[in-house]
Order: C-alpha cells, then sequence, then structure tokens
DNA sequence: TAAATAGTGTCTCTAAGACATTATGTG
DNA sequence: CACATAATGTCTTAGAGACACTATTTA
C-alpha cells in the first residue's frame, strides 16, 4: 500500500473508530415506523439504539452499512442513502467514535427482521412513539433523519419504495399523508401523479367494498434526470 | 474513558484515519471561485487540493474543518456547512481514510490567504477553469460541493455571505447569476427579494455612472424559520 | 336504492416569467 | 440633451389548492 514509506508515518496520527448507523424506515398500518435494537453491552445496555457498527478497513461505507444492517436486523436489499456524520467529541463513552448515518426505507411485509446475538431484541417503532431514552446521540440522529425523510418526499420518487409493485393511486396518497403528517386533496394528487407520467397502468383491479380500484405499476427510468417530482405542500406554515 | 473496560477492548477493530476537508467558495471579480492548495508531500505531490487534513481526538468534525483551514490557508471566521462523508476503499493510497467534506463561503477580500509549510502554494481557482488533475477523489468532491452549492442557494440565505454590510439589490442579483450560472430578470428579482422582506434599507447610495444606487443591509433574522426564501428557476430545464 | 369507495372536472387565485416603462443620476 | 444605470409596473400564463361532481361496485 505504501509506496514511499519513508515520506509517511501512519502512526503519527491517532485514529478514531468509526460506525456506520442505518435509520431504517418502513410503514406498518399506514404508520411510518423506524427499526431499533436492544443493546445487549455496555455501554447503554439495554438501550435501545439506531443499528449499525464498526466499519471494516476492507470496505466501503455504504457497503458496511449494508453488511451492519444485514447482520444486526436481518433486513436487506434496501435503497441506502448517506445522511450525515456525527462527530462529537463525547457521543460514545468508550472512545472517539463518529457515526457515518444513513437513512434506508423498505416495505416490511418483504423483510423478516431478527436480533443478533449482539442485541437483546429488535423491533419497528412507529415515530410518533419512540422509546423514551435512546442510546448515545441516537435521538439526534433520529430526528435528522425523520426531517430529511420528509424533505426527501418532496423531490423523489422515495415513496414508491413503501409499496408493492402493484398499487392503487390512493394507497400511494396515503403513504405520502403518513410520512408528512397532513391530509393531501385527492383531485390534485391524482391530477399531479398523472402529469408526471411516473406510472403505468396495469389491468388489475383490487376489489373493496366500493368500486375497485385501477392498479398501477411504477416506471422508475420514467423519472429520468427531471427533479421536484413532487411538491405537496398543500398550504403548510 | 473505559468505565468498563472488561468488556470493550478498542484494539478489537482497526481504525481508519479521518480527514476533514473543506472547499471553499468565493466570488471574485463577479465569478465563483475555489480555493485549492498544492501539496508538497507524497501522495499527489505537485497536485491541487482541497484543504484539509486528519482530526484530532479531543475535537469536533466541525472545529477540525475550521482549524485546518485557518492553518492551511489563512482562512477564518466562516460558515461551515458538511457536505457528505467520502470512504471509497482505494481513494488514498497511504491507508484507510475517509474523508468528511465541508461547505464554505467567504468574502475573499476579508480574507488574507497564505500557504503553510505544508503545500507549495495556495490559490482561488474559478469553477470554470480548474486545474487538469486533482488530488485524490477531489474532483468528485467538488463537483458534489458545487452542485449542492447551486440548490442551497435556492432555499437559504446563503448568497448574503458573499456580501458586504451594506450592498445594492443589483449586486445581489449578480451573485445568484454567477452561482447559478444563468441570468435572471431584473424585475422579478426586485419583486422577490423585496416581497420576502429579508431586507433593511439604508439611508446609503452609491454613485455610479447612471442613476445611484439604494443600499441595503441584510436582516437574517428576519429570514426566521421560512425556508425556501428563492426559487429563481426561470424556465431552467 | 343507499352506502362506500374510486376517480374526474372546474373555478379561483397566486406567483412566476416576460417585457415595457419610468426614475435619476452624469457629461 | 443623450446616455447610463436603477427601479417599478403590468400582462399573461401555469399550476396549486379547494371543492363539487360523476362512476362503479356491494349489500
Amino acid at each position: 500500500m505504501q509506496e514511499r514509506p519513508e515520506t509517511y508515518d501512519p502512526t503519527r496520527y491517532e485514529r478514531p473508530s468509526v460506525t456506520v448507523d442505518v435509520v431504517i424506515f418502513t410503514l406498518i398500518s399506514q404508520e411510518l415506523h423506524v427499526l431499533l435494537v436492544q443493546r445487549r453491552h455496555w455501554p447503554f445496555d439495554g438501550f435501545w439504539a439506531i443499528p449499525g457498527g464498526f466499519i471494516n478497513m476492507n470496505e466501503s461505507l455504504r457497503d458496511a452499512a449494508r453488511r451492519e444492517l444485514e447482520e444486526e436486523t436481518g433486513v436487506r436489499d434496501v435503497y441506502l442513502e448517506q445522511l450525515y456524520t456525527f462527530g462529537e467529541v463525547g457521543r460514545d463513552p468508550r472512545t472517539r467514535v463518529l457515526s457515518v448515518a444513513y437513512i434506508a426505507i423498505v416495505r416490511a411485509d418483504a423483510q423478516k427482521i431478527r436480533a443478533s446475538d449482539e442485541s437483546l431484541d429488535v423491533r419497528w417503532f412507529p415515530v410518533r412513539d419512540l422509546p423514551e431514552h435512546i442510546a448515545f446521540d441516537h435521538d439526534e440522529i433520529l430526528a435528522y433523519a425523520i426531517s430529511r425523510l420528509r424533505s426527501k418526499l418532496e423531490y423523489t420518487t422515495l415513496a414508491f419504495q413503501l409499496l408493492p409493485e402493484v398499487f392503487s393511486i390512493l394507497e400511494l396518497k396515503h403513504i405520502y399523508e403518513q410520512i408528512l403528517g397532513e391530509k393531501l386533496d385527492k383531485g390534485n394528487f391524482y391530477r399531479k401523479i398523472k402529469e408526471s407520467d411516473l406510472l403505468e397502468e396495469t389491468t388489475l383491479t383490487r376489489e373493496g367494498r366500493g368500486r375497485p380500484t385501477r392498479l398501477w405499476r411504477f416506471r422508475p427510468e420514467r423519472a429520468g434526470d427531471k427533479q421536484f417530482v413532487f411538491r405537496w405542500r398543500e398550504d403548510r406554515k
């Protein structure tokens, strides 16, 4: 690795530990949830924490996030996006630890979650009812992740990650409402989503109590480079 | 530091090195520039690079960014914002190095830049005419920083960082044009900025060849929590 | 036919963009 | 006065939001 060791001494600087932590969201019975693990060891044993762990030297940050998520919770094949790097000095009592935080979003029904032997339990928590005490500065990370998720929703196609292969337009609307935390107008939603040309109609329908619903498929390739797909901000202050 | 050393072994994991790198922007003769330093040592000796360096164990990331910027370039008292953390495995030939990148923005005339003994030179480069070969993956970091700066401009009051205490509305418009890389309509700009209520009129004027200009002062406290102050996107594709 | 849910139509109003016009200084 | 630059006014249009209406199923 070192081609000219005479000029560089890798031990000259003390190094911090680095973890990746993944805030993973899903929708369960129409409500936004995050996945937390209950720690088995010191520090913060017994506390709930964002899943994550130390990086290896031979993997990228994103790979590390993916690996830790799978190891600690069983969750796999997710969309991952870097959120922020937290590096205050006293945030971990063990030693100096930086945390590179990621956001992920999955369909809960497509995942089997399980605890690893590093943790006592793994559980989905509604974001409106998180545990009182959370390990490290993970409450701060969570708050930041939630606010980022909301704003991301407005100019990306993130919400589709939460939907199955085919879905109705009103289901999609429901997801927006849950994450944004506000009601949206049905007519305006239909208009916008149709204009966006992101959906492809299928021949399928689903029967319910009233008129059956047409089902649609998401066509990510049609999003192309056009940003700001959605901007549902009906008179928000 | 370790309260229960029996359960935690800090040497269990190998640790990466961590640097902070700061992409610092300014406007010089109406054009957007970034500050680069020319490296004195291996690796990439002689190449231009984003200023930065290894973090100390007892300082936060933001403090480290501030310190490195001052040490390497003499630039101080800047607005700093975290950009992204770069962590691909082979990005530094010495060893595994993560870079936590920051963006800063300053008025060039308020800064005295100077090289440290770690570097051969320090210089402002126009973003439209950067050096051909840049150290590490710093070209990627630069590209990302520029794109982030542009989008930030639309919903923050970042641009005011580049202005002196008092300034004219057309000067402000000019900054927007330079950073966004497009012409803006004068009338619409006046309308928007007046509506925003971010400026306070002074009694000052400045004489030029034509009608003298009124000068204004930025009132950051009026921005309050309202986001999306600007959205100058006159028919951009 | 009533209830339930899906889906469409349309009016209003704001704000963006284009562009014309007026204002106020200098030589 | 002509010229230069600053500042304001106004017309058009697209799109957001509100909300009323129609459609299609089951009980």
